[in-house]
DNA sequence: AATGAATGAGCATTCATTCAT
DNA sequence: CATGAATGAATGCTCATTCAT
């Protein structure tokens, strides 16, 4: 008695579908990453692939909307982890710290992602706007800053007039610099900004210097 | 005692030769800057050119050539506004934070520069590393920034134990990615990092985070 | 006696494939006559349709059979028009400037057939040839002209010596390159065969031309 | 002493790129009259010349431009000669004879260029449209015609009221109909209208028709 | 020193058609 | 009888670069 099957669908081909189109991703988030939008080519992510170049543009549609697809899954991947963060039950400042922590770790841990969103820059982030799922605008990370900004304000150990947003570039810019310009940097300071032996100097750091901003003694202003 | 003019030499011709070098790096930066490395056409620069895409290939070798020349270019430019920067006179607190602004003036004032760094970094400081220009490693404002954190330990203003090389990572982290990603951050969360009623707010922020993180009270530690 | 249903067959399905046959028809038909045979695009046939380009498969069996199908309808709509005609009635040069006149009229009121049948002329009537049922060689306006051309030599109006097809192809001639060939004729005289307030101008042009022809004073020669 | 010659400059290879662009031209011309413009193939029209597909796109720009230059092309063989005929020493009749005559071998000698005519018509003339050379609306023939029906009238031989424009149309349409049509006309009514025993018969009846028209007795009107 | 002419290799994309139920 | 999914083979076109003085 086969419940779990569908014996009316061709269920293999139907799931080959979805792992071909998930591996066809896969390639082109690499690939995209690796050579930017217009270095990446067509041809050579379907070499990599298991199908061929046709099947790209019968899933996809297109090098642009392809890219598109890349990008809502990168950006779904990080939204997803930041869904999972779990700060509530520390206090202000260690929450701050750890949601910091969090940030650092997973701009290090995807380094793919922040080569991707680079290269949407250069491009005005176009695809972004084309893409209906990406103009949501709904992050879970700023909701997470914006109550620990609360409470730590209500609490009085947050002295700093910022939002959230605001808080958010303050945190990603210096997670994101440092994996994304890494290279020219390491090139003309000698410094890898990235080198595993530093990584704890670095989230330190970072964790430092957003505390020491919220918590400044403002009295004298 | 020579005179002005080399008779021997066609000095027309020379000026021209210069002139046309300059024309064609100064449209080439615009290229780049806008198409990113392989999104911009030798074609096309030199269509914006009054001379032809031969003379490229003669005076600079070949696209990479010319990409390299580009960057070489925006740096020092970049070094000489660095070299003018002169905050010697001011206490420490004042001097970093007038440096900070003044980074963060240069980073708005030469988005072009920053698409550049950002493009170079895609392609992993590769052209950075081809170039004896840039190869150098001699940065005025690292030597700026040292002179002004031993100026503030030894008053025992600064408390952090930070180095030239990061503060100005740090420094350049926020002005950076501020220009940098400023179309995904506008796309995602609706607002524009760059936005001139906003300019005063971001550079206050920026000077508060230096200078917070810089004087943070450490005796708890 | 049968009634008006078939029991055992499913008369609805069987009326809506015939329906979505039609459909597909009409939709191949302007689309063959819009952009010739190699433009016209089996995707957009089907788009334009509310079946499947699968259908047009299964329907048909391919592009070219299609394209022969669609002739076969548009020639049989014309032979129908032909078979109307009634010009028994008339006096021979009534008659066949009645007729000249219907063939200009129906030239102008359809287009696309002529259209169908100039792409037809550059692909060499193969699929005409390939048709059983276009091979068929019977033309009703052939057997009218036959027994007007009877008719006015047995009278002495029609002095000329030609035969029904031969004087088809005059009449044809004029009235297919007045709807064929406008455009470029348009361009290079500056002048619109087709334009309504010149529509009497060449209907009477062709009937006294052709009627000239057949009774013109061939005593002399 | 060579005079001819010019030392300075590579006559071989100036010569070449002319010739390559004359076959090209030539050959693209056979290609697009056989298989219409979107039928017709760039990798087709470039294996059936020394040079390569690349050298298409450097001379001509692209296929719509290609197909331009070849109805140009086409198109001024056509007016050189129409410019080379002399008929002014021919009384009237004769003359419109033998210019009805010597346009009904033009068809009959060039049917390429009656395939690229339908073809251009199947295009609605966009690439007359595209064209500054062809867009000049000057053609000898009209001129030809004009003065034999100022003389056959002022002589009072015709009577029939005709411009040259429409005279030429009806000239032309027979003679074009005759070319385009004959594979349709002869799968439909058996009969060859291009057969080289037919010619005379067809070319004289040509004739008879005109001349018929333009001397019919009128005065009954 | 300076340059007009030429090009091999590759580019994103589309075509009519068939597979497999 | 009917059809959603898949595809091999091309299609028009462009790229950075070099040839040949």
């Amino acid at each position: 008695m086969a419940t779990v099957e569908e014996p009316t669908r061709p269920a293999g081909r139907i799931r080959d579908a979805a792992r071909t189109k998930a591996e066809i991703l896969d390639v082109a988030t690499q690939e995209f990453a690796r050579a930017g939008y217009t270095g990446a080519r067509v041809d050579e992510i379907a070499a990599r692939t298991r199908t061929t170049k046709r099947m790209i543009y019968y899933y996809f549609g297109g090098k642009e909307q392809l890219f598109t697809a890349v990008l809502e899954h990168a950006y779904s991947a990080i939204r997803q982890a930041e869904q999972e963060v779990d700060v509530d039950h520390l206090d202000p400042v260690a929450a701050i710290r750890r949601l910091a922590e969090l940030t650092f770790d997973h701009h290090e841990a995807h380094p793919d992602f922040i080569r991707l969103v680079a290269i949407e820059n250069i491009h005005e982030a176009e695809h972004i706007a084309a893409s209906e799922q990406l103009g949501a605008l709904n992050s879970p990370a700023i909701e997470v800053i914006r109550r620990i900004l609360d409470a730590g304000r209500a609490s009085g150990l947050f002295t700093a007039d910022i939002d959230a947003v605001d808080l958010h570039a303050m945190i990603s810019s210096f997670c994101f610099f440092r994996v994304s310009n890494r290279h020219t940097f390491g090139a003309l300071f000698g410094r890898d900004l990235v080198a595993a032996e530093q990584r704890e100097h670095y989230r330190t750091m970072l964790g430092d210097m957003v505390i020491a901003y919220l918590t400044a003694d403002r009295t004298e202003d």
